[in-house]
This record gives C-alpha cells, sequence and structure tokens, in this order.
RNA sequence: GGCGCUAUCGUCUAAUGGUUAGGACAGAGCCCUCUCAAGGCUUAAAUACGGGUUCGACUCCCGUUAGCGCUACCA
C-alpha cells in the first residue's frame, strides 16, 4: 500500500485538525480509494481522521472532500446520427480514465437543439454502447435541465456580462456568412450590444424576440487562457472572440451555455471531448468565468480522420464510421476498443495487444497525442489492417470456449442449424484461421452444409500428380477410412502408411482427400477435420469425389 | 479572410538536446509445414521545406508550405 497524505483544503471549521489519506494500490492498477483513517464514508470511501472528534460533523465533511476529489467525466452526444467511431473513442477515453482513477462516468444526452434530435439515433448510441460492454454511472438529458441553462443565461444577464440581441433571426441569415468579413466588423451586432438597459428591457417586456448574447469584453487587451492536458497552455485575445449566443429567441439555450451550465451543475472536474471544441473552449472558459465558478480541467483528443484528410463522415465514408459496421462484420468488442485506442494514444511501449484490463491500469492523458489520426480504409477494404489484424490477434488469443460461444449466433444468422456441442468440436480447428468472426463462414462452411457447394473434378488432382494417382489415393483412402481409429493420432498414423504403402508423398495424397472432404484446397488441418467431420460424411464425401472423377 | 491547432516510414506510433531514428500493421523474401493459417528470421520504408540557437536539433525559436478545426439563434 502506498500512502499519500494530503492536506484537507475545504471549507469549514475543521480545515486545521482533519487530514485526508488517500491509498491507493501499487502502480496505480486500480481505482485510487480515498480513504481518511477514522470513520468510513462507504458511498464515498473515505474515511476521516482528526484530533478532535465530532462524528456528525465529520460525514459532512467526507461528503464535501468526496464531491472535490472524485473524478467525474462525462461524454455528452447529441444523438444526430448512429454511434460515431471518433465519438466511441471519446466515450472510451473517458471511460478508461474514469475507471483508472476511481472517477465517476456520467452520459450527458445534448439534445438541446430539439429538431434535428432523432430517438432512432439515441438508439443507435445506446446499442453501440451496450456491444462495446462500457457502462456509465449517471446519465442526465440536456432537454429535462433546461430550467437550469436559463438560469444562467439569466444570471449573467443580470450581471452584465451578457446583453439581450433584438436582431431578427431572418436578417442574422442575410449576413452572409460565407463572405470574408472585414475585420473586426463580424464581432458585434450594431448597436445591440451598446443598447440600454431601460430600452432593452422595455423591449423584452414588449415581447419583442431577442437572443441572449454574451458579452465578450473586446478592447479590454485581455487574453483568456486555460490549460489543455493535451496541448498544453492555451491563449487567445478576446479580440478575436465573437459575442456568442447563449440563449436563442425560443428559449433554448446553445450548446456552449448548456455544456458548461451542466459541466458545472454535474460537478464535472475533467471534460475530454474532440480537439474540434478546442477553440470553444475560449468560451467556455469565459462563462464559467460568468457564472463564477472554476473551470474544470480539460483534455482535447486529436480528431480520426479518413485516409484523404478529410473528417469522417458517413456522406462521404460510408458505414465504416458507424461503430454497429464493425460488431455486424464480427469485430470484438474489446479488440475494437484496443483499436481506437491506439489512434492517438499510445501506451508508450512496444505493447499493442491490450485487454481492456490492462488499457485501464495504463491509461494516462501524457500518452495522448496531438495530430489527427488516419484510420486507414479503402472501397475494397473498409477496414484498417491494423484493426483486423489486432481483432485476429484477440480471437486467436480468447478461450476457445468464448470464442465458439461468439461465433455460434454468426453461424446461425446464416442459416446453418449447428449444435453448440459441434461448434466448439470446430472451434480449436479455426481459431487461429479468422480474422473476423463472419470469416468462420468462408473457412469452416463444409462442416455446417450438408452437401458440398460444387467444385470441378480437376482441384482433386495433386500438385506433381494426376488423376489417376488422385484416384488411387481417394480409394485407399475409402479403405483406410472405413475401419481407422478416427481421431487425430489414429488418423494421421493410418493416412500416411496408407500412402507409404502405395508408395506417393503424404502430402500428395492428402491433397485429393482435403478437396473431397471440404471442397477446396485450403482448409484447416486434414486429421483434426477428419475427426470433427466424422466417418459417415467422410466416406460418403470421398466416394462423391471419386465419382466426380470417373465421370 | 481572421483566429487556433498540427506536421517522424504507405498507416498507427516511440525517441530527459547526444540512438546505426525504435516498434507494430500492411508489402517483399526465406524457414517451418499435409494445404491454409499461426510462428520464426531477413528486407525495404520516415524526421514537410528554409533559416536560426547550440559543440551537437526529430526534439527549442522564427518563417514558409500543407492539413485540420473554430469563426451559426448546429453540436
Amino acid at each position: 500500500m502506498n500512502r499519500r497524505g494530503v492536506s484537507l483544503t475545504t471549507a469549514g471549521s475543521f480545515r486545521a485538525a482533519c487530514h485526508m489519506e488517500i491509498f491507493t494500490s501499487p502502480k496505480y492498477t486500480r481505482p485510487a480509494i480515498v480513504t481518511v483513517a477514522g470513520i468510513h464514508h462507504h458511498a464515498a470511501r473515505i474515511r476521516i481522521k482528526t484530533d478532535y472528534g465530532r462524528p456528525g460533523n465529520l460525514a459532512g465533511t467526507a461528503a464535501s472532500l468526496y464531491s472535490n476529489f472524485m473524478i467525474r467525466v462525462r461524454f455528452a452526444p447529441s444523438p444526430t446520427g448512429y454511434l460515431h467511431v471518433g465519438s466511441a473513442r471519446t466515450f472510451i477515453f473517458n471511460w478508461l480514465y474514469a475507471r483508472r482513477n476511481g472517477g465517476t462516468m456520467i452520459l450527458r444526452i445534448d439534445d438541446t437543439d430539439l429538431e434535428r434530435n432523432t430517438e432512432a439515433s439515441l438508439r443507435s448510441i445506446f446499442e453501440g454502447l451496450q456491444w462495446l460492454g462500457l457502462d456509465w454511472d449517471e446519465q442526465y438529458r440536456q432537454s429535462e435541465r433546461l430550467d437550469l441553462h436559463r438560469q444562467l443565461a439569466e444570471s449573467i444577464l443580470a450581471k452584465g456580462l451578457a446583453y439581450r440581441d433584438f436582431t431578427p433571426a431572418a436578417a442574422a441569415e442575410t449576413d452572409d456568412t460565407e463572405k470574408p468579413h472585414a475585420a473586426g466588423a463580424w464581432l458585434a451586432n450594431p448597436g445591440q450590444r451598446e443598447m440600454s438597459a431601460e430600452e432593452s428591457d422595455r423591449r423584452a417586456a414588449a415581447g419583442e424576440p431577442y437572443v441572449i448574447r454574451f458579452r465578450v469584453p473586446h478592447g479590454s487587451g485581455e487574453v483568456v487562457r486555460f490549460h489543455d492536458a493535451v496541448y498544453g497552455e492555451q491563449s487567445k485575445s478576446v479580440d478575436d472572440i465573437e459575442d456568442f449566443a447563449l440563449l436563442r429567441s425560443s428559449g433554448a439555450p446553445t450548446y456552449h451555455l448548456a455544456s458548461c451550465a451542466d459541466d458545472v451543475d454535474l460537478r464535472i472536474t475533467h471534460v475530454v471531448r474532440g480537439q474540434d471544441h478546442l477553440t470553444n473552449t475560449f468560451k467556455h472558459v469565459l462563462i464559467f468565468r460568468a457564472a463564477g465558478i472554476e473551470p474544470p480541467q480539460f483534455a482535447h483528443l486529436p480528431l480520426l480522420i479518413a485516409p484523404d484528410g478529410s473528417k469522417l463522415s458517413k456522406r462521404k465514408h460510408g458505414p465504416v464510421v458507424s461503430v454497429t459496421t464493425y460488431r455486424d462484420s464480427g469485430f470484438l468488442p474489446q479488440a475494437f476498443i484496443n483499436f481506437l485506442c491506439l489512434l492517438g494514444w499510445s501506451p508508450k511501449d512496444d505493447r499493442e495487444k491490450m485487454t481492456r484490463e490492462e488499457l485501464v491500469g495504463i491509461f494516462s492523458f501524457e500518452g495522448i497525442n496531438r495530430s489527427n489520426a488516419v484510420i486507414n480504409f479503402t472501397e475494397e477494404d473498409p477496414f484498417d489492417a491494423k484493426a483486423v489484424w489486432l481483432n485476429a490477434e484477440h480471437i486467436r488469443t480468447m478461450p476457445a470456449a468464448s470464442l465458439s460461444e461468439a461465433l455460434l449466433p454468426v453461424v446461425h444468422a446464416a442459416g446453418f442449424a449447428v449444435t453448440a456441442e459441434k461448434m466448439a468440436q470446430i472451434t480449436p480447428l479455426i481459431q487461429e484461421r479468422i480474422r473476423l468472426l463472419r470469416d468462420v463462414l468462408l473457412v469452416a462452411d463444409f462442416f455446417f452444409a450438408q452437401e458440398l457447394a460444387p467444385y470441378p473434378a480437376t482441384e482433386l488432382i495433386p500438385k506433381k500428380g494426376d488423376a489417376a494417382m488422385a484416384l488411387r489415393s481417394l480409394q485407399k483412402a475409402l479403405e483406410t477410412l472405413a475401419t481407422a481409429e478416427f481421431t487425430h493420432d489414429g488418423l494421421d498414423a493410418a493416412l500416411r502408411s496408407a500412402a507409404e504403402s502405395l508408395g506417393i508423398k503424404a502430402g500428395q495424397m492428402f491433397e485429393p482427400i482435403r478437396v473431397a472432404v471440404c471442397g477446396r484446397k485450403t482448409a484447416p488441418p486434414l486429421f483434426g477435420t477428419l475427426e470433427v467431420l466424422g466417418r459417415e460424411i467422410c466416406l460418403a464425401r470421398i466416394e462423391q469425389a471419386i465419382a466426380k472423377l470417373n465421370s
């Protein structure tokens, strides 16, 4: 046990007397357990030791310690589409950080844009997260918290840090944003910002629609600063930040307002999100400041982009941007998580294949790099080769029983009636031969189908051999298999000695047998295959092959 | 246009200012082998460009170029 003493800095009469200790396991492989000796705070896992004990008050202190110390992160998707691979990665990094540090993972649906949200999209997000097997501790929906957002806007307005803008929405639209703006001219809607409080109040009271706009202190020479855990110190002059909207004329909050209001209310400690929000963060810092709240910590993630360097979009790149595509193509959730983590983050050693648990143990913001990462796909090959390799790697190293279980529904979905027992026998033969779960259909089809797919008789003829040799081999195989012990070793011995008695190489004899039984030249190892197929099927298929050669 | 961010093999990435610039995937070749895989070995492949600072720069600074992001009453 590693012990760190930390002074209690929360307000209250116990400040001087309380002492908090954090116990963490070696190498931080588990969530930090905040344990303060003395009393035990179950929910918080906090115990407090003081010089003079007053348990009632200590419980309160423990609770406040908990809220000050525990890490709270959120994933805040807006339900306007399926779960995007980039969003999934953002979720994963938040989740990893929370789980790594014993924090709280929050799912917050950012659905303030009522017109663009769909329930279907929400379902697809849940579906994706469920497949990935990632959980969360608390869940909120922004549309249910609109009062909170409005209150913040009103309070900022009351402080004079925002103003009403009565410019009609239609007029604002004609202000062509496509065209480059003259320097400085784009920062404000003329007249609105300087409107007297009296006029503003009067027009609002008269029912004239307006948006509440943040009054950025232009000309003050101020520079907005924040520290980003990935991108370092960030700064921007207030003169380069426009007066952005907080509340729409409909009374609905904008993203900036709602996001900040909720981050405050939910006591978010770390905002981990895509780098596309990096410049928005200056506005957010301004909002936090206006709300009188210390901003959370920020960590922006490099973006995931397409091979042509453009942002991944469904319109342009198709289904490869949707998490469900990976699920339906036979990726393992943990392999997919592994792959996503390797895009934009590195454990700094040469590790590539990692389980979810290993990732929890090793993840940190330090390993995140700053440049965008390409997901390398093409039209012919929709999946990044490394993703496929990692998937194969996870398939190979997982217990055969688990793989068999994962394979069964894939096989059933393709219309084959295979029992779990049979699948369990087949699995070891194909485990290192499939890269995606759906490959099972290509590699093991001859186990499932009653009738072999038609194949040309010439396939039966071995290399450096002829039809006569194939025929002799198959006839000999027929005799041999009729009596041989149907186990791997029994078949091995029987067939090798059969080849010897024919005076041909074992490999040459195996080739026609393999094709006869599997219907193609590439297949899993022969003896195991024969064993699982069983004597009856093997003999029947060899007879068919002989007939095929004779015709 | 303005502002911000970024730049190492084809791709993902590593490298306290001192390494023959490392690893992985994909590619090529060889070995192993009943085919296919898996595995082993070998190979090719990068610091965007130009200036500084320094004994020494992938690393720090400036510029150029390129890419990305933000610049909505979208998120």
